[in-house]
DNA sequence: TATATTTGCTTAACACTGTTAGATAATTTA
DNA sequence: TAAATTATCTAACAGTGTTAAGCAAATATA
């Protein structure tokens, strides 16, 4: 009876240790080998018992890109706290953006994969939202307006984000690209784009 | 004896109703709906003749990608001969790249998704080329020296790519872009871009 | 304390998947 | 017509996600 407490924390390790061999089979040899049956292996149970925990392996996996949200979240809030001027927090948030894809690179594939969960994006991932506000906001603040307009924000993010992501999306499908043409076309990039949002 | 042209026409007829399925399957059903014993069925052989076709699967897949290259090319060079200028060539090459991303989406899915064909990129698909040397020589055109810095165009060429790729991949993930924004952001990248690299 | 009930976990199966070896049927050659 | 070749299929292997049924241990009830 008193046990519920421990009950529940055995639970909830048993839900992270899924989590964490899932994430460790996707890291060491991508999402394609990640199976059911080899989380079981790891976790030392027999595969049913993740059912348990996870309605299926895509609701298991679309846990994971939350991780993976808010681990970018937590870098780019750090990004931005470095700098005092919104010029100069852009410039580092997008580079912290881009940093993550390729220091989690297995995990920036499940998070913006065309594969994996396409079509399963109907706002079933609030966490997504966070680093998109944050950018949202330090636009706004960069036009230094008092009520900055909505669309034109809205442009500024998009093509920020299409950019960095089309130039990650590159890189990470053909291993090919002529070594320094990144940081000058994301930097190039970025620099144009802020030039373009400042008043 | 004399039938050795009509088996090979036969042996053709086969090799091509297999990628005929293969790509029916592909786009009504998704690349993740694709398998052998389906292809099978719709040629109405067994399993094992495809082998006989493609060494695997992957091999399979990578031809219909080089089907889309052939496809995208020629959308392309269609676009380009529409035009004299070559400020308007590339715009009008890049909305093709961009249409042709939405006409034949899941095409577009196999040929630059994340997942599918991941490091297979060692230069096997000589004609994911021609699309981009046709880029290429058009910005070395617009930029209207005789003999324009490689690294330039490299730099320029990467940028339109990112700009429209990042695009179209965050469209075909998720479905909330608010309408109007990508023909705006599409424009006004395409048109910064193009004002940048101007004489 | 003895019985009933719930919980945790496993076994075994189903319907799939890519792929291959071996057998069989059809065709071509001698 | 008989032999050799080619075309095709059957059946299997090892793997996948997922689920139903059963067992055993812990818990709750009498």
């Amino acid at each position: 009876m008193a046990s519920a407490d421990r009950k529940q924390r055995i639970k909830d390790d048993t839900r992270k240790s899924i989590l964490d061999a899932a994430m460790r089979i996707g890291r060491e040899e991508g999402w394609q080998a990640l199976s059911m049956r080899k989380i079981a292996d790891i976790i030392e149970y027999t595969p049913p018992v993740i059912y348990e925990y996870f309605a299926n392996k895509e609701a298991l996996m679309l846990e994971l890109t939350k991780v993976g949200y808010r681990i970018l979240a937590k870098d780019m809030k750090a990004a931005q706290e470095k700098h005092r001027l919104p010029e100069k927090q852009l410039e580092d948030m997008w580079l912290t953006y881009w940093n993550f894809a390729f220091a989690e690179k297995e995990l920036y594939q499940l998070m913006f994969g065309i594969e994996v969960n396409c079509c399963v994006w109907d706002n079933s991932i609030p966490e997504a939202e966070v680093p998109a506000n944050m950018i949202w906001e330090v636009i706004g603040e960069l036009m230094g307006v008092e009520n900055p307009p909505e669309d034109l924000i809205c442009k500024r993010y998009y093509t920020f984000w299409s950019v960095v992501h089309g130039l990650i999306s590159i890189n990470l499908v053909r291993q090919g690209v002529p070594d320094g043409m990144n940081e000058e076309v994301l930097k190039d990039a970025i620099g144009g784009i802020i030039r373009s949002i400042k008043p």
